[in-house]
RNA sequence: GGUGGGGUUCCCGAGUGGCCAAAGGGAUCAGACUGUAAAUCUGACGCGCAAGCUUCGGUGGUUCGAAUCCACCUCCCACCA
């Protein structure tokens, strides 16, 4: 992909909110390969969602022959960022910040090739900026920063403004840190270019104006957007919080299933946002599936094209595998292999109890993490909405756990399905 | 340090002695309708199958009875110094 097209790519998905001067960009990205960078503060043990459009963008830009950085934000986790959060976070220990620096290195390094001499860099602003001293500090770095235009920076204002919050110095400082990685990244590699999300504007035009003052480059930087939904709640989340990269805090199966139940609304923008699969195919799918009757295909592509990116195709596999066993609807085609299948493949399985007489179903299912309460359960049993191997369960039968559970209704004498609600499945086995 | 205002169930936000497990909205969950979508309608929404149990920043107190009154403590905010 050549350099002018890059741009207007990534205009045509809608994945730039803002840059800096847009000509002397494209024509800085003409005259060769661009080192960019950007970073991602470790502030849980997995990258989100919310972290993967950055992460692609970079990829994008590797593929258009560019040469990314990624940062992980072993010295910044420690400070935290205030942009436009509308309270003070809480410090995390220092060797909590850098075991979630080793997780997020390992994540990123599936997603971007840092392998070869013009490979990706993995960099650790840890390095740079733990053993500055405060005096150094003050006057080599802080020197650069009015804080006329640090109080003035967006990001910040509504915390210093506010009522009912306040802004700490440690997170206030943050903007410094981070224009501080810029300037060391354009000293130590050649980096020219920050990209982050909307609410990193003020910390990448920071970082611009430091590099500028202090090693005399001109440096340039890029936004992405917010991801919003339609219905205005908030991307990336599930009843059971986050939607995390790692399988082993969401599944493969629900990850997929996540993306699978993306509105119609969304689907499109978010084809172009999160696949690599040419903005004209996408429209020629929009197009189609307003042709169509009834159900589109964007979602299914969506998940798919998600699933296997992050967790690979035989993850994508297995995730549908699982959903054409629960969603089809006859669970009788299942063979005792079948279910070991679905277990191994990612469907929350629980033991059944051994003593489980005195158990009410309520008890049973919020253990197995179907419910969070048992009123939740109480609620569908009510509705006849808890289904156990295609047979719905009502309210009378809550005391009956040790019946619906004996070996003699099982499946191939150890399996129950249990389905709450539509979407929620759990598989119980006897051991 | 002084003065004033405030801390209510996941969030916002009512409630100023019994009718309060606490209005209303949001979020969330389930049902109907659909397409595992949206919108709409219905129900649930502190915990418990239930009897019942535990909440309104904390601790004591007044009272037959407190989220509501009193004392002290604590945290937040505004203004003043």
């Amino acid at each position: 992909m050549s350099v002018n097209s890059l741009i207007d790519d990534l205009k045509a998905r809608g994945l730039v909110a803002q840059m800096t001067n847009e000509e002397e960009l494209v024509e800085h990205m003409a005259q060769g390969p661009v080192t960019l960078y950007c970073g991602f503060d470790p502030t849980a043990d997995s990258l989100h969602l919310g972290h993967l459009v950055p992460l692609l963008m970079l990829k994008r830009f590797q593929d258009a022959g560019h040469r990314p950085i990624a940062l992980v934000g072993g010295a910044t986790g420690l400070i935290g960022d205030p942009s436009f959060k509308d309270q003070e976070r809480q410090l995390n220990s220092a060797g909590v910040v850098q075991q979630w620096s080793e997780c997020l290195k390992s994540q990123i390094s599936r997603f971007i090739d840092f392998s070869g001499e013009d490979g990706a860099i993995l960099a650790n602003n840890y390095d740079w900026t733990a053993s500055v001293d405060v005096l150094s500090f003050l006057r080599d770095i802080g020197k650069h920063f009015t804080v006329n235009k640090m109080i003035a920076k967006e990001s910040v204002k509504q915390r210093i403004e506010r009522e009912g919050s306040g802004l700490s110095f440690t997170e206030f400082t943050y903007q410094i840190l981070q224009s501080y990685d810029f300037q060391q990244l354009n000293s130590q590699y050649g980096c020219t270019m920050q990209i982050g999300g909307s609410d990193q504007w003020g910390n990448i035009t920071g970082g611009i104006d430091l590099t500028r003052r202090v090693n005399g480059a001109s440096t340039h930087g890029l936004t992405l957007p917010l991801i919003t939904k339609s219905d205005g709640t908030k991307f990336g989340k599930t009843e059971g919080g986050a939607v995390w990269l790692d399988a082993a805090k969401t599944s493969p199966y629900a990850f997929y299933q996540f993306w699978l139940q993306t509105p119609d609304a969304d689907v499109y923008r978010f084809l172009k946002f999160f696949t690599f699969l040419p903005v004209t195919d996408i429209e020629a799918l929009e197009e189609a599936d307003r042709q169509r009757e009834g159900r589109p295909q964007a979602q299914q592509v969506l998940a798919e094209e998600m699933t296997a990116l992050v967790h690979g195709v035989e993850a994508l596999e297995a995730a549908r595998r699982i959903t054409e066993a629960l969603f089809s609807g006859d669970l009788s085609m299942l063979s005792a292999d079948d279910y070991a299948q679905l277990q191994q493949d990612g469907l929350p399985a629980t033991a059944v109890p051994t003593e489980l007489a005195d158990l009410p179903l309520t008890t049973l299912l919020v253990d197995a993490g179907m419910a969070s309460s048992g009123k939740q359960v109480k609620d569908a049993l009510q509705r006849n909405a808890v289904i156990i191997n295609d047979t719905a369960c009502g309210m009378e039968q809550n005391m009956a756990a040790a019946e619906l559970f004996s070996a003699e209704a099982a499946r191939f004498g150890s399996y129950f399905l249990v389905k709450l609600g539509k979407k929620k499945h759990h598989l119980f086995y006897l051991v």
